[in-house]
Formats: structure tokens, sequence, C-alpha cells
DNA sequence: ATTGGCACTCTGGGGGCCGGAGTGCCAATC
DNA sequence: GATTGGCACTCCGGCCCCCAGAGTGCCAAT
């Protein structure tokens, strides 16, 4: 049972320590936030925190620090958002400005959140998965050699070489990629994706019999191209910044580069986050142990239109300061939404 | 000037130094290495060399630490490089067989080398300056857009979405196609990007004659999908094996970890650095200063065929085990030489 | 409920001490 | 002339001890 005063004493505590990396104590909060009471009623009050569990003395007779329930508590109920200063937000405006594609505005996304923040920057990449499928283009390389070309209307693309079991002609081609556009031109990737491994692998019985011989070989590879599509992706910045804060990691930050490296650690931690009603979503500490970052924390931003609910964000401390971040986030996924926008009118 | 025994004593500092971590002394290089001779014998080697400067001790009557220079010495005279462990030679093997195309190709080769040596490992993409552009193919999306899929017969394959400043139909883009493919199929790289530039920006006194109004747009994004071949690329793998290793870096892995991130100054360095008779190149310590590297050490062996001269190797501390390291990034790159040969004669 | 007072605890930095390892030098030896 | 054993000297690193400072918990008083 916390008082009113005892969450603002939480407050403190969590301002203090993020701002000063020691454990506070009763007599500090006094002196730097006017609470209007001494320090043994601070001290009553961080005797009840304690008992919640919300914050912990490292060693007997020592300040507190927060533990990971206290950040939860703070974020979801004491934490305000401070918008941006205008400079930051010109910085955000003008880093974005006139990407040259997906690529290009993805990598500059995470680089200005990682210079916003001075924390790893990561960012999903907008989902094609429901995206559809409006072209498939063939250009024969040599005579058993085929480039297959997908385009989504999402504005994904993608190519990749096929090999072919037999020799083509131009005619051959033009049946294939009638045949291929008939069949996904149109569809959700998902769906092309179906109909695609329907063909990929030949029945016992024989391919099916309208269709061209060599469409199999094409379709293999076509399936991989769908299933890049669905497979999600992660761009990231700032790991250099780390290396500064490998004591902020119980001493190695392994555990983080492991996961940057991995990738798809961090793209199952980003996709599971649970998101607020402002799109906002946090994972601290130990939430985050089953995913081998049991001391650190993210903090996200939901972006894009409805369709997609990809997400931008920050890794970093569990001492983070989630109200700085999750302000950065927020800005720059509104930006990021904006830009992939006007992007979508344009085409 | 050193004596044979006395290149032989900086072997045995070299060795046990990389060995062990820990300065080597008189008595511990006559325990270890059978010289046959008295501790005060050797003493009187170490201080020759430490007239050399291929030896320091860290402190007044400590033992004695390779210099950068001494490392120097070590690999152009003293290093013997072991051929790899059949399990390993098999590792290699497996890891590479069978990868879905070249980025794949490429990922596997720095995995299996990281693996192998426990450092950082690097490759430089196959070059593509000089391969020949072999298909343009445009793809009408929509009336403003168009897509422009590049191939170049080193197997390199590019893809852009270009707007036109105006709406063209089917008409339109075979004649597109037509021109550009005249323009540039068969060309070198450069070859070709010469010509696009030439399009690209028309002159004051208006396009070109008898050219596709439209063209100017299509050549600028040509443009930059021909500079992309020409860019060198790099993948790593690794990274996260240097938080065990801060030590070793004076204290901070940060310029490394930085210039991972950065990786303009690596693919200089890398491209930068001498080969010796075999294809393999060193470099070490406050050689790599000027990139900010001065506490790192580079090993790295030239593969592919005589057309293009790419690297793979692996980037670690200074005290690293020189000739594991370069054994490794050889056998590597025989491996991914072969499978470039194979791939070619696929094609 | 809040407060001042008080006894108690624990950390972290500083200083001093000492063993161990290693050196440089020298005179003796092969 | 190279090599060697001996010896005095140096320095690091670990260890212990000590103490100031900061902070706590509790209690009796308000």
């Amino acid at each position: 049972m916390v008082t009113e005063r005892g969450l603002e004493v939480l407050r403190a505590i969590v301002q203090d320590y993020v701002a000063t990396h020691e454990p506070v104590g009763s007599r500090s909060i006094v002196e730097r936030h006017a609470f209007g009471v001494s320090a043994a009623t601070i001290r009553n009050d961080m005797a009840q925190l304690e008992d919640e569990e919300l914050i912990v003395a490292p060693h007997t007779s020592s300040g507190r620090v927060p533990t990971d329930k206290g950040y939860r508590v703070f974020v979801n109920h004491l934490a305000q958002l401070r918008p941006l200063s205008a400079p930051q937000r010109t910085a955000i405006e003008s880093f974005l400005a006139a990407p040259s594609d997906l690529d290009d505005l993805m990598a500059r996304t995470v680089r200005v959140l990682t210079q916003l923040t001075g924390q790893v920057a990561l960012a999903q990449y907008p989902s094609f998965a429901r995206a559809a499928v409006t072209h498939v283009e063939l250009v024969a390389l040599a005579p058993t050699r085929i480039l297959v070309v997908l385009v989504t209307d999402a504005g994904g693309v993608s190519q990749r070489i096929s090999p072919l079991p037999m020799e083509v002609d131009d005619a051959d081609v033009a049946v294939l990629r009638a045949q291929l556009a008939a069949l996904i031109t149109g569809r959700a990737v998902s769906e092309a994706a179906e109909r695609i491994s329907a063909i990929a692998e030949p029945e016992p019985s024989g391919p099916v019999a309208h269709l061209h011989p060599a469409i199999s070989a094409l379709a293999a590879v076509i399936g991989e191209e769908l299933a890049e599509f669905r497979q999600e992706r992660l761009v990231m910045a700032g790991a250099a910044t780390l290396a500064r804060r490998e004591h902020d990691f119980r001493g190695s930050i392994h555990p983080l580069l492991e996961a940057i490296e991995e990738q798809v650690t961090l793209l199952r931690l980003m996709s599971e986050m649970v998101t607020d009603e402002q799109g906002l979503a946090t994972s601290i500490g130990t939430e985050n142990a089953p995913f081998g970052l049991g001391e650190a924390s993210i903090v996200a931003s939901t972006y894009g239109s409805a369709g997609g609910s990809a997400r931008v964000g920050v890794m970093g401390p569990t001492r983070m300061d989630y109200p700085s971040n999750l302000a950065a986030a927020r800005a720059v996924a509104r930006y990021l939404s904006r830009m992939l926008e006007e992007d979508e009118a344009a085409r």
C-alpha cells in the first residue's frame, strides 16, 4: 500500500538515479525535490516502497535504487513525456528529408534516433505481409537462367536468379510470365505464397497438365522471394555507444551485442511488446530475460498506417531515461509515418 | 643487430605472450622452450631485442611484451602458418555448401571465419567494377513509375524504382528500353556509368534530339545503380566477441565498434593493405592508427580470380594469434574462391 | 502522521606493508 | 668472446587496516 507521496518519492528516486547513476538517499531527495517534509518522513515512505519491491538498497545502509518493478510503475503511471525541443524536431526533419529509397529512409531513421537518445536504435521494416503482388517479371539471362523480379504495391521489390532444369526460348518465357502473372498478380503476398508452393513441389502424379514444365523451378525461387517479403527485417544503429556503457549491464555488453548480431531475437522481442493506447511500448529489464536481455530495456513506438504496425525504438540499460527515449521514439515514428504516407500518395 | 637466437627468443616471447597474456620473463622462456642456455643468456638477448625496439618492459623489472614492430618482424620472418585441422576444413566445407545466393555465401563466409578464429570476421564483396552490364529491363509499375533492373555478367543484379516527369505508355517503355540497351548493354560498369551520366544531366542546349524525353530521369536512377555496383561492400560477423576482449584494447572497444558500424573506414583499410606473394596481408597496431584503430590488427587473405581481388580476414587485438588467423583466413579464402569459380562456370 | 535524534552499518578510498618475479650488472668460467 | 651464476635492486599487486562519509532504522516526542 503506497501513498500518493510515496509514488512521488518513487518518481524522484527514478529521476535522480537515472541522472546520477548512484543510489539515492532520503537526504538528497529532500534537498533536490522540495517535498516540504523531513528526511525521516521520506525514509518512512521509502520503507514502504521497499516493502512493495519498487526499490531496493544495494547494501545495508545505502541509498535506494529502483527495481524493474519500480521502473514499470514509473513508466506506467508516473512518466510524462516531454515533447522534443525545436532543434531536435528540425534535426529529425532535415535528417529524414528526401531519402533515396526505403532502405535509405530506414537507415536514416535509426541514425537520427541513436543520435537523439545516445542509445542503440532499432527499427522494424514496414511489413509487406499484407501487400499485394503487382508484377511478376522474367528476364532471360541465358537459356537456363532466368531473373525473376517481384513487385508489391507497398513498394517492395525483390529479385533473384533462377536456374532452370531445361533450356527455354523467348516464347517459353512469355508463356511462363503469363502463367505466373495469372497465378499471383493481385494476390496478397501470403496468398501468393500458398498458390506458389502448390506448384513448386509437383505432385507425385506429375506436374499440372496445362502449366509449362519449367514453372516449378521458378515457383521455388518465387516462393523464396515471397518468404523474404513476409519475413520481418530490422535495421539498427548506435551499437558503438554500448562500449561506453558496459558497467550499466552488470559488466558485460556481450548479450546485447549478440542480440544485435542475431537480429532474430530482437525482432521477436519487438514484435511481442505490448502497445499502450498511444502506440508506445516498453519492456523493462527482467521482462526481457527470456530473450537473454534481462539487463536491458527497450522502448518503442508504433509507426505506419492501419495496415502494418511496425516499430521504431531504442535499447539501452534498465536505468535509461524512459520519458526522453519514449518521446524521441514517438517523434521519429511520427515523422517516419508521414514520410511513408507521402510516398504512398505518390505511388 | 639481432642474433639468430635473438629472433628465436622473439618468437618465444610472441608465442608465450599471445598464449598467456602476461609479460614473459627470461626464466619462463628457458623453462618452456628448451633453448639449452641459461636465463642470463636469454636476458642478454632480450636486452638486444629491446634496443631494437622489438620488445618492451611495461615496468622496470617486469617481463617483456612484444612491440608492434616486434609483431611485424614475427609475422614477416618468424610465423609459420600451420594448415588447419581436418575437422576445421570439413567445418568450412559444410558451412559453405550450397549457398542460396551471393549474399548468403558471403554471410556464411564471415560466420565460419569468426567461428574458426573467435575474432571479428570481415569480407569484402567481390568487385563488380569490371563486370559488364548484360541486361537492362524496365517494368512499368504506373504511368509515371518505372522499375529499372540491371544485370551484370558477374552475377550482380540491382533494381530500383524511378519516378518519371511524364506519363509513358507501353510503346514509350519499349523505346526507352531499346535506347538504354543500345547505350549500355555489353559495356563495363565503369564505362556504362560514364555514358549514362552524359545523358542524366541534359545539356543546357536541351536533351539529345533522338532520345526519348523521359530518358534522363531513368538515366539518373541507372547512374545510382551503377554507382552501387562500383561501390565496395563489406560483411562482418562476430562483433559480439569483442565484448569479452575489452581489456585487450586499452580498455575500450569503442573505436572497433565504431569502425564496424561505419564500414567505410574498414573498407578503405582492407583495400589499402599490402599483399605478400601468398595473397596474405597483415596490418598491425599503430599501422592502423590513421584509421583510429591503433590498438587493433587485421589479417586478410585475397580471394577470387584474376579479375577482382577482394579480401576476407579478421580484426582483433594486436596480441592476436597471427599464424592461426592467417591460416584460417587463407583456408576460407580458398574455399570461397572455389565456390565462386563453380558458380561462374555454371553461368 | 511527522519529526529530530541517535546508534549502527556498510562502502570506498587511502596508506602502508610485503612477497614474488624479474631485471641489470659483474666477475668467473668455458 | 660468449655464457653463466650470483647478487642487489626495483616494482607490481595483493592484502590488510583504518577511517570518513553517507545512509539507515528505530524511538520517543510533538
